[in-house]
DNA sequence: TATAGAATGCAACTTTGTTGCAAAATACTT
DNA sequence: AAGTATTTTGCAACAAAGTTGCATTCTATA
């Protein structure tokens, strides 16, 4: 039980940190997203996090994602089935200020689950003369690890 | 007059050899919506086609598209903003049964338009163990051709 | 701790997408 | 070419997703 609060202490210091650093004001419900974010090992939708945060108002974890997004402090995945997705931004996408999320994003068939592969990062490719690039994705379908298990 | 009607004989044919091909019948509905993508520059929108098509029930464009999706004759369109676009596949990706569109998607921040980069081929990327790859998509964000100008 | 400013919850609304069913159109048979 | 089986369409009703304005509550700061 000790343990259990000084763990949540921990991931309390943690969202707070978050939010201050970009200058945000520190709500329950921006906490409680936050904290959902951190243990989630996948990218999530709303539903998912309206689910999980569900003492709070859908228009108020709207309004959430959109300033994190804002802030850079969360990015939103393309996936194939067009629904959206948003993921943590690693801590020097965060602390850069500018977004640069370069890694292959895995979309399972099987578990419908979104995952950031972190050790894949996106080749680099070359645009036609007077295209100017700004921001790269790269999402792949199949079956993730555990599903072929 | 009479050049305005051979060319819509034209498309039209193009349009009633596409259905055949994918062994569906001929309405008016799906010749009207395969003329708005052949004629169209860029991917579509749901929202797009109802425009183009506003004689036809919102229902109707809903089913012809997922229609045209089974069979293979357009494919959806991963996108930033998580917008659904569509496209017409290109010859050989209707033609050989199973969808393979292998060009990036540029998607211009200014104009909005997604665009089919049909000459940058997706390159080859390695998957972690364990995991297995049915589909890649990459898009890129930026200002297109025309809007740079 | 008082207060200005920001965030939240609620209600009402718009947009987007889905489903069942009767009517209409298409394809097929003879 | 006409009749019939099958497919497609439009309508209505609904469900889900997302937006906006405003009064209330909460947070930061002096």
């Amino acid at each position: 039980m000790i343990f259990l609060n000084s763990l949540q202490n921990k991931m309390g210091a943690q969202t707070e940190l978050i939010l201050k650093t970009s200058s945000l004001s520190i709500t329950s419900s921006r906490k409680k997203i936050l904290e959902i974010f951190l243990s989630a090992s996948t990218a999530l939708a709303h539903q998912d996090i309206e689910k999980l945060a569900e003492q709070y108002d859908r228009v108020t974890i709207y309004r959430t994602l959109q300033t994190f997004l804002d802030r850079g402090i969360i990015h939103t995945i393309p996936t194939t089935d067009n629904t959206i997705k948003y993921a943590l931004c690693s801590d020097d996408c965060i602390t850069s200020g500018h977004h640069h999320d370069n890694h292959v994003h895995f979309l399972c068939d099987q578990c419908g689950r979104t995952l950031c592969l972190d050790d894949v990062s996106i080749p680099a490719i070359t645009l036609p003369k007077g295209y100017s690039m700004k921001e790269i994705n790269m999402v792949v379908n199949g079956i993730c690890k555990t599903c072929m298990e």
